[in-house]
DNA sequence: CCCGGGCTAGGGTGTTCGCCCTATAGGCAG
DNA sequence: CTGCCTATAGGGCGAACACCCTAGCCCGGG
């Protein structure tokens, strides 16, 4: 039986160092790679097609949602585990809905990781205590958490745009930074204002920062 | 000649790790402690006195800040190296009151960190690029621990324009806000962008919440 | 008394935004 | 097959922004 692979995908290096410290004691499990953010743990996943993914929340250019939405419905055959710093009700489900089979606390990360990703393999669950204490209060707040302005009414592409706009990108380095036309990029950004009903730059940019999709 | 003594603080156990991996590699260099927050961070320092003291800024209990602060009134041989993820203009100078002599991110900590160290053991000072740059603007700001990216550093009529803009407020809407022309407002508008180094709407957005002059 | 900083105001120029329109290609569901 | 959604791309236009310049007025400190 082949090496149980595991892809890491977090924008700290001192992240990745410590998760391939923390892994690499364990007989047959290797870290197959290293993104540093959300684009690149897609394209990476894609060509190594990892057993697990690690994954952050908080990442550049593509955030970590929406990195784990796209690898859950391409990839059956990996599960992710999210590892991050917060601790929000709303961000666990969220997490749920994309995809994830776990949701760590970077906090709390060091002695449960290898734990949970024990429980990962044998196709189960694992969340950190607090988070699981949410589900078991809510078991009903999949849906009741969504409105017209939550970020999942926008398309993957049109969260891809917010997000750059968010972190100070014009819509030609938009543009560049996604391959696309500038036209494209602006009728993104046209579209998800109209969704978002805002009206401005600094409203994506608080809109994005509330939902997480940025840091302030 | 005796081996050079580091202390890690820093809450996550992954840090922990991934510093202890980074420095492990190198000759004479020995981690003499690992503190989970700011009053253990002082407490190993005055009892182990280390060369270094690797430490975070966001730690509970006791902030990394006001650690350093103790450590550096207590322990002038010790030398201490900020690690945080937040590349906040206020924080830098924060840090140097404080008695830091490094400042450097983690998000691109992994290759300078024994750089860094170097530097510090030979009596100089390390800052993460960014950092050095608001530096060399700034050169003045080592003695008065205030900084011209800091709100203090805007006039009152800047921090209240800077303030409606990040509200989502034109020109045009805070000149009639305040009473004033738009090419004033516009005026000011240019000023504080210039006196900030930022360049854009969405850096605005993000200064103001950063420095809580608004909500996200 | 004069100089500097802060607030005010305007001219000008090139870029970007916000939003209106149309249109094609691909995918997926009924 | 037929819609519907998504992503792509373009035309056009008025408003807003980013940045350059000058300049008057007031007030407080050297």
């Amino acid at each position: 039986m082949s090496d149980v692979r595991i892809l890491i995908a977090d924008d700290h290096e001192l992240i990745r160092k410590g998760l391939r410290t923390a892994l690499d004691g364990h007989e047959g499990w290797t870290v197959c790679g290293e993104a540093k953010n959300g684009r690149e743990a897609v394209q990476m996943a894609n060509a190594t097609r990892p057993d697990i993914v690690i994954m952050d929340l908080t990442m550049p250019e593509l955030n970590g949602l929406d990195a784990t939405r796209r690898i859950c419905r391409d990839l059956p055959n990996t599960h992710v585990l999210i590892l991050t710093m917060h601790d929000s009700e709303q961000l666990i489900h969220e997490v749920l809905s994309a995809g994830a089979k776990g949701y760590i606390l970077k906090s709390d990360a060091g002695s449960n990781i290898p734990t949970a990703i024990g429980r990962l393999l044998e196709g189960h669950t694992f969340f950190t205590s607090a988070a699981e204490e949410l589900l078991l209060k809510a078991p009903g707040a999949f849906r009741s958490g969504r409105d017209d302005m939550s970020p999942e009414a926008l398309t993957p592409r049109e969260r891809e745009i917010i997000q750059l706009i968010a972190e100070g990108n014009s819509n030609k380095e938009v543009a560049s930074a996604l391959g696309i036309s500038v036209k494209t990029a602006d009728t993104h950004r046209t579209n998800l204002m109209r969704k978002l009903a805002i009206h401005s730059v600094s409203e994506i940019v608080r809109y994005a920062i509330r939902n997480k999709m940025i840091q302030a």
